[in-house]
DNA sequence: CCTGGTATTAGACAGGTTCTAAGTCTTAAT
DNA sequence: ATTAAGACTTAGAACCTGTCTAATACCAGG
């Protein structure tokens, strides 16, 4: 298992030092949503010396490499919206600007397929960049 | 203007202090999706003396009387997740914690009706609770 | 006018993330 | 094997967001 994650490494072109093999190692075959401070905690049991530069560091590497993706989702900062009725959002890439985008401009069906939740709210968000005019 | 901010307050119940006049103001008339820090430089401009905890505790209040909605999308507090396809999140409110939705238990559609943009990605955020099963 | 409760303030504090400067490890060429 | 160059890691400082605290200022009702 230690091979597979070299070899993974190495087929993205990253360095496989003994850090960055034994934070792929957790964070490759976890089931859950980790935050850097997590995986120091989880990868420091194994490797008592690693700084959290380093965890950093390594989980921006994977990130950029396209190894893991980032989700900008959990409570931390946040922003304030005057329009209280439900609408999704748009974020431009380049400038991290959020635009709203009309409730009913966009469907999203099959939600009552969703039998083992109680959805008090949803709403789509979009990424990529705005088309020149 | 400064009436009709008066009078919005007052029916949700918010005394209206000259501070939070100032933080209505800009918060209900802007286009922006502001930061705390955001509305702290902006009402600043006008009000020199505002403190930054008074920032937090008006936009707060606000949430919590429904004036405001607070978005967790920003850059800020960052999770990661291996699973490099795309799939959508429930987030539990009550535990935070954030569970993977199949691509495809899901439909978006009307897509393409977003003429301004390219989309590069996208996905649906649901928020609520498990249920107990 | 007084009083009590509410609002505001400055600054301390805490958590998450980035930066910096220095040190260590690898690699590849000798 | 040796070494130099570059890559990687480290500890801690620094920064930003957000909350808390203790003291002060304000205001509505008696």
């Amino acid at each position: 298992m230690k091979d597979d994650v070299i070899k993974i490494l190495g087929e993205l072109g990253i360095q496989p030092s003994a850090q960055r093999i034994a934070v792929a190692e957790y964070v490759l075959h976890t089931d859950e949503h980790p935050s850097a401070d997590q995986v120091f905690a989880q990868v420091s049991a194994n490797f008592p010396m690693i700084s959290r530069a380093t965890i950093y560091n390594t989980l921006n590497l994977f990130v950029e490499k396209g190894l893991l993706r980032m989700l900008h989702i959990a409570e931390g900062k946040v922003v304030f919206d005057p329009r209280m009725s439900p609408h999704h959002h748009f974020i431009d890439d380049e400038t991290g600007a959020i635009q709203d985008i009309d409730w009913h401009q966009l469907q999203v069906s099959n939600l009552n397929s969703l039998k083992a939740f109680e959805v008090s709210d949803y709403q789509v968000i979009l990424r990529g960049k705005r088309k020149k005019e």
